[in-house]
DNA sequence: AACTATTCATAACA
DNA sequence: TTGTTATGAATAGTT
């Protein structure tokens, strides 16, 4: 708001609450619109001013089912309220159904199944639908193998490491052998440092099963 | 509004569009709230996500007023039957709500639209299915060209039939003016019988007009 | 109605 | 998703 800081509360002043409803029920209308077009959403919305007149509006496909509404709404008063609410979801339903029946014929359409109506035209644009959606598919397919593509790569450079690290060990083992094989003072068999240590070896073993592809073969 | 200023039209990004929707959904019911509290307005708005989801909201008096309904109708029970058909139709309204929810998300698939939380097996899945749509729009396409090139055919035949038909007539008039010759006997200007029925040309002219393609160009 | 000084809502970004 | 921030919008009080 502006100038001040208001409480939400109800205003007093009957001028200056006249004006505020008048004021905020453009803003929230304009919102409404704004809401439904931006988003794609489906709104209804009603405001019944202090002084029982009425305001309404309605996202376009909700709008033709409930302008029968305007009819019986005109010599309204409270006690209208449920008739008016009953009529609403009344007519949701009908509205819903009809959406139903229109995403199921598109659907349909999509599938290839009832083709038959369709002139040239309308087969043509089906057509390409499809076949941007087909691509897109293959591109998210494309992106999931890219992925997988990266992670083996990184295990892979992980084991390259582990591998190093292993032979410099085994390195650093034959060195320590020589210098005790030098002095004479070796109490061990010579192969025993040779080989690395076993459980080592196991681990390596563990991460190369890991490499196996996490999808399907085919692609 | 912030940042940058936006057009105000359907946002093509999947994501930025559920943000958007999710924010501005809160801004509005808040205004919502607002305007009731401060001009005493009594306010539904019902907001429809374009996944089918419901979202309600309904000033208290409006809230009010409507569970008086409830409460009336339990008191009269058997008696008040649009409490029962209030309560049908709004778990009508849930149950339509949930399949267009659903249909809405297959129709997002097929057009490849929200991909991302489908694993590699679903992707094939998809591929397939708007493969064999594809393949079936092209079918049907196939078709319609097939009948084309039939009727084409048909009346290419019922040309020729009548191109036979006219140089038949034209060999019997010939035949006809050249005894008429030989014999002397001609009453009338050479010309005219060589060329044929005026009125006759404008037909055949009528049916080579129809050959022209009844689809667009493109195939 | 028009005009600002402010507060509010929110698009882009993190 | 949730939070932050820069900026465009809405609007309370005033003229």
């Amino acid at each position: 708001m502006t100038r001040r800081k208001i409480q939400i509360k109800k205003i007093d002043n009957t001028t200056a609450r006249q004006v505020t409803f008048s004021k905020r029920r453009r803003g929230l209308f304009k919102k409404a619109q704004e809401l439904s077009t931006l988003c794609d959403a489906e709104i209804a919305l009603v405001v019944f001013s202090a002084t029982g007149k009425l305001f309404e509006f309605t996202s376009s496909s909700v709008q033709q089912v409930i302008e029968r509404h305007h009819l019986l709404s005109s010599d309204f008063d409270k006690l209208n309220h449920p008739s008016l609410e009953l009529q609403l979801e009344s007519s949701t339903s009908a509205a819903l159904s009809k959406e139903i029946a229109e995403k199921t014929h598109e659907l349909r359409k999509l599938r290839g199944e009832e083709l038959q109506e369709l002139n040239m035209k309308e087969l043509q644009e089906l057509e390409k639908l499809l076949g941007s959606g087909l691509r897109r598919v293959r591109d998210a397919k494309c992106e999931i193998v890219l992925k997988e593509i990266t992670s083996l790569k990184w295990k892979g450079s992980q084991l390259m490491q582990e591998n190093k690290r292993l032979k410099q060990v085994m390195m650093e083992n034959r060195q320590v052998q020589t210098l005790e094989l030098e002095q004479g003072q070796s109490s061990e068999p010579i192969g025993d440092f040779i080989h690395s240590d076993p459980s080592q070896d196991h681990d390596s073993s563990d991460i190369s099963l890991k490499l196996g592809l996490a999808f399907p073969s085919g692609i």
